[in-house]
DNA sequence: TGGGGTTAT
DNA sequence: ATAACCC
């Protein structure tokens, strides 16, 4: 990849007209990864004839950005913890025995020089996150996030002109050799299917029955894993864009009276109305998500939706507390509707998400509401990206 | 086991 | 609304 020069790190490009030093930032992000070795990874993935695609995978990225905020993290063993779980850590802490996932305890227990910081708010990793992404989408636009930390950049048309700039002669020296992720499919409950067919390994799942994997999994699930054990990997790179949904969410040992949910579901409310304010986006949709206490059942969350109404849609991103009255009341209505409050309960997770996202200028916004919300037009929120009422034709309205 | 995300059904 | 998948 290094003839086609697209490592991050190269990069230090102007970006002229913003305040912020994010490109000084990004140079952080791969110094910090070189003073650890590099394991992030930046490689031609996907790899199917005649596409070029990488993958760009940090490893480590909120340790990274924790170690980029306070420099003299950086020599020391540090742990990212959220509740009782390290859930990433650096290569000095990892060197020591440190895993990812690890109980705090356990982590302490191995390495009780371990500097633990709380990763809780993800606030400052999300907007690291898409800062690396917006970076690599100057080199194609045809960018798709994987979660915070990886993301698929299809760099093929960058490559094609590459090549045609090249002489003969030149052309003749370059080989473009591709690295064949090879996917193992960690999903769950398909791991079990396959286990239970007798399929433990790639090579099982390469020779195995087609026809009788189809029937096993469906077609279309099928059709898929087998050819990703023979790495071919033929999906499209997807521009994953602006996110589709917001959500916070919080876990604790119990929560077990209205009052409680209120307070916290307050909380959540509170980030996400900021978080939705910068966005500029206008969500039409807010689902509330519970987890009860229960010795088991792995993913038992149950969730209840409703739209947002239009008068507070309107509201949103004006920067002020009257959403948060009627929001709230949505909300409690939606809790109530999932949780009988005059029985003892017992929850262990609430989550508030904010979904289906419209453009606000682009929308079938209509005339009455143009007309009649004139506090639209004037609307500003502390973030670059707040929202001015474009001018406005009458082709823009249906 | 956290605190996010996505798509399919 | 849930389930499965990803990190």
């Amino acid at each position: 990849m290094e003839k086609l020069g697209v490592e991050p790190e190269e990069e230090g490009g102007g970006d002229e007209g913003d305040t912020e030093a994010w490109p000084m930032e990004l140079a952080d992000v791969g110094a910090a990864a070189s003073s650890q070795g590099v394991r992030d990874q930046v490689l031609p993935t996907r790899n199917s004839s005649s596409r070029v695609i990488v993958h760009v995978d940090l490893d480590c990225f909120y340790a990274q950005v924790e170690m980029i905020s306070n420099p003299e993290l950086k020599d020391k063993p540090l742990g990212v913890q959220q509740k009782y779980l390290v859930v990433t850590c650096n290569y000095e802490a990892r060197k020591l025995g440190v895993k990812k996932l690890m109980n705090v305890r356990d982590a302490k227990e191995k390495c009780p020089q371990l500097v633990l910081v709380n990763g809780e708010d993800l606030t400052r990793y999300r907007e690291m996150s898409y800062k690396v992404t917006e970076l690599l989408e100057e080199f194609s636009p045809v960018v798709e996030r994987l979660g915070f930390d990886e993301n698929f950049v299809d760099l093929t048309e960058m490559v094609e002109k590459r090549l045609q700039q090249l002489q003969s002669d030149e052309l003749s020296a370059v080989t473009v050799s591709g690295h064949v992720y090879n996917n193992q499919c960690i999903g769950y409950k398909t791991a079990k299917c396959l286990e239970a067919l007798g399929i433990n390994s790639v090579h099982d799942l390469q020779t195995f029955s087609s026809k009788i994997l189809e029937k096993e999994l469906g077609i279309s699930l099928a059709q898929r894993i087998q050819k990703l054990s023979f790495g071919e990997d033929n999906s499209p790179v997807i521009p994953s864009g602006p996110p589709q949904s917001f959500s916070e969410e919080d876990s604790f040992k119990k929560c077990s009276s209205e009052v409680e949910a209120k307070n916290k579901i307050e909380e959540l409310l509170a980030s996400l109305l900021n978080r939705v304010c910068q966005d500029g986006r206008k969500p039409h949709t807010v689902r509330l998500i519970i987890r009860r206490y229960t010795s088991e059942k792995h993913c038992g969350r149950e969730s209840r939706q409703c739209p947002i109404p239009s008068h507070v849609i309107q509201k949103l991103g004006t920067g002020n507390y009257d959403v948060m009255t009627p929001m709230v009341d949505i909300l409690m209505k939606l809790f109530r509707n999932m949780v009988n409050v005059k029985m003892p309960f017992h929850l262990t997770l609430l989550s508030v998400c904010f979904c289906n996202l419209k453009a606000v200028n682009t929308a079938k916004r209509g005339l009455i509401d143009y007309y009649l919300t004139p506090s639209l037009s004037t609307t500003s929120c502390s973030g670059k990206h707040s929202f001015k009422m474009k001018d406005t034709h009458m082709e823009d309205f249906p």
